[in-house]
DNA sequence: TGATTTTATTTACCTAGGTAAATAATGTGC
DNA sequence: GCACATTATTTACCTAGGTAAATAAAATCA
């Protein structure tokens, strides 16, 4: 019997397989998963404070602190003091500015591996049914 | 700029979300979803051996022998040894099979409540969508 | 100003995935 | 039968998510 189950428990062995495929690819600049989301953070928006950081990645505080330490110590990034003495504002290194444009084209290829069997249609398609799981209840509008 | 990226960062995070929702629904039992996963194969299949587990449900031996091992002291699963005496087989307690239906139960709720928008046919289409990312590339069939 | 609250970050500890290597029982081939 | 390979499970250790609580700086307010 097929029941709504396998929706979660194939999305979870999806998302495992994509994990597990980037991790191989990232291997060869020894960097993680999580590591790269921050990368491409800074990449995108520049020097950003810790707080920033794990709101934009939607995870929480100290699974950000125990990242950034790790790639501190790899120097992938610095942290300096910000006019908040709280607050410690990340930037990228000169090794990992030097680094980024190769790690970006393994990981643009890796995606475009990953879709290759899906259209831009499919694409926009997946997002929207994605956008629909776990969202609030849609209002019908009368009339 | 909206990029391929989207998918995968969308993806992850509504995974993360799924968890999250799934242990708070679990916690009110003493469960975790990695432990919920390993009763829902025994409810289906009845005694399994450890390999059998975590060849269905597709991860790694020691992640299984971990979770089991908990499972264990909290009363939730048995061990026996197999004919063969390297095999474990796993078996629900009589607690766990008294405890089934209202986890169960709770289950299908959080399941149905986080596909409320997701028609019967959006749900295959998902699922449609969902099996060609990563997919083996598709043969294109001449005449 | 000084007490209190809020905010940013960290520390400690839990589940949960992975790999590599160890151990023990079984299977295989000479 | 015995050496060797295979298989099932475990152990040790890594990344990576989470929560709860501690710490320190900043903001608020009586």
């Amino acid at each position: 019997m097929i029941t709504t189950n396998d929706i979660f428990h194939s999305l979870n062995q999806k998302m495992r397989f994509i994990i597990k495929e980037a991790n191989e690819k990232l291997n060869e600049f020894d960097l993680y998963t999580s590591q790269w989301a921050i990368l491409y953070c800074l990449d995108q928006f520049g020097p950003m404070k810790q707080t920033e950081i794990w709101k934009y990645l939607n995870v929480e505080a100290p699974t950000t602190t125990r990242t950034l330490t790790k790639m501190e110590s790899n120097n992938w990034i610095e942290r300096a003091e910000g006019e908040d003495k709280r607050e410690r504002i990340v930037c990228l290194t000169d090794y990992a500015k030097s680094k980024l444009p190769e790690i970006k084209a393994s990981i643009q290829e890796m995606e475009e591996s990953l879709l290759q069997n899906l259209s831009n249609e499919d694409q926009e398609q997946f997002m929207t049914l994605l956008n629909k799981i776990g969202s609030e209840k849609e209002v019908v509008t009368h009339g």
